[in-house]
DNA sequence: TATTACAGAATGAACGTTCATTCTGCGTAA
DNA sequence: TTACGCAGAATGAACGTTCATTCTGTAATA
């Protein structure tokens, strides 16, 4: 009965206007201009403005995790899986800017507090894989023995950082330069 | 006739609401009666709340820039001078949470990509310490030949994360987790 | 008295959300 | 095959609220 594609078209919508504009440069009024669907056709397909931003933000949680699994292999070394890691998601941001600036005002916003407070008092899921890794690095002795919260902020400060550069125009990040940003943000991690 | 010390009640108001609610959840209405006066009298002291939040944001960077200067010898070593710097920096945003809190709206904010533009295409100035001492790094070949963006990125990336995290309350940062943050952020500068 | 500073009410624009109405496409009856 | 009836999808004007800003009357100062 529901037509998926409507749905779609609002989500893009949302997407675009939000990752440039922020939440409160998308008015609902404008995400249903862009999307090609009158103002009340949203709430048929979301209850209101926050249910629609976080499932929004979980689609595209769910697409970067897809990204980061394509040819991680949990036998490897640490150091060669956070090269993976870091170069997939690196990669990743500034292919698809708009999820990348999404996700950046999802994160510096309330909606990403709680949502991280939920995460880091609750148990490692599957999806973890961050966590994983940090992990066995320091049960293996290869990371510097800092808290897990500590090497998160060694590994992604920098990529979340210039990521976000690159997309405003401050850096050009090219192949060879992807490659040496990780690998000196891993110089920050190891022991 | 002006009297400062409104002023002075006025930005104290806008720092805590800015700083604890967002730009958005500081309404100008708000804004006076924590400062104790009418709202049109905000208008007496700053044209708008555009004015008001930008003025704000240069008086939080003088203060800021004042604590770095404390104690800098520009004769030191690069690595000791960022020691000096990064531990400056980091004790001063979780000794004020709500300065580092404003700083990071501003700058996830227009108002700072703005502000930021202008900053990286104009010349440096005296007071940018930061770019003086990452091009005597570069120039004496201490720190990886990076551009200077990135460097930035390697150097505050970490620095931002983990203070954020510790105003959160999702990690306890001690003088001793401060050093050992610092030196791992300096590894992945160093060549 | 004349001037300035001020508080708070008034204003209008913008927003998220609702709801009475219109549209659309399919099942049914003739 | 055509005409009709109907469910529910879609719509956008309207509503109530919130906000930045302006206006107005009053108190303090000179």
């Amino acid at each position: 009965m529901v037509k998926p594609d409507k749905r779609d078209e609002i989500v893009r919508a949302a997407l675009e206007l939000i990752a440039e504009n922020g939440f409160h440069g998308a008015p609902m009024a404008m995400i249903a201009d862009k999307a090609g669907v009158g103002a009340g056709t949203i709430y048929r397909y979301f209850e209101n403005k926050d249910v629609l931003i976080n499932e929004l933000y979980r689609e595209l949680e769910q697409r970067l995790y897809a990204v980061l699994m394509g040819g991680y292999s949990p036998e490897k070394p640490v150091r060669e899986r956070f090269i993976h890691l870091g170069t997939a998601i690196l990669r990743y941001c500034i292919t698809n800017p708009l999820d990348f600036r999404y996700l950046e005002q999802f994160h510096n916003s309330p909606y990403g507090v709680v949502h991280r407070r939920d995460k880091i008092s609750g148990e490692a899921d599957e999806k973890d894989i961050y966590r994983k890794l940090f992990e066995e690095g320091l049960a293996k002795k290869v990371i510097k023995d800092l808290p897990l919260v500590v090497l998160f902020a060694l590994a992604f400060g920098p990529l979340i950082t210039v990521a976000r550069d690159h997309i405003l125009g401050f850096v050009v990040l090219d192949e060879a330069l992807i490659g040496q940003t990780i690998a000196a943000s891993w110089d920050g991690l190891k022991r």
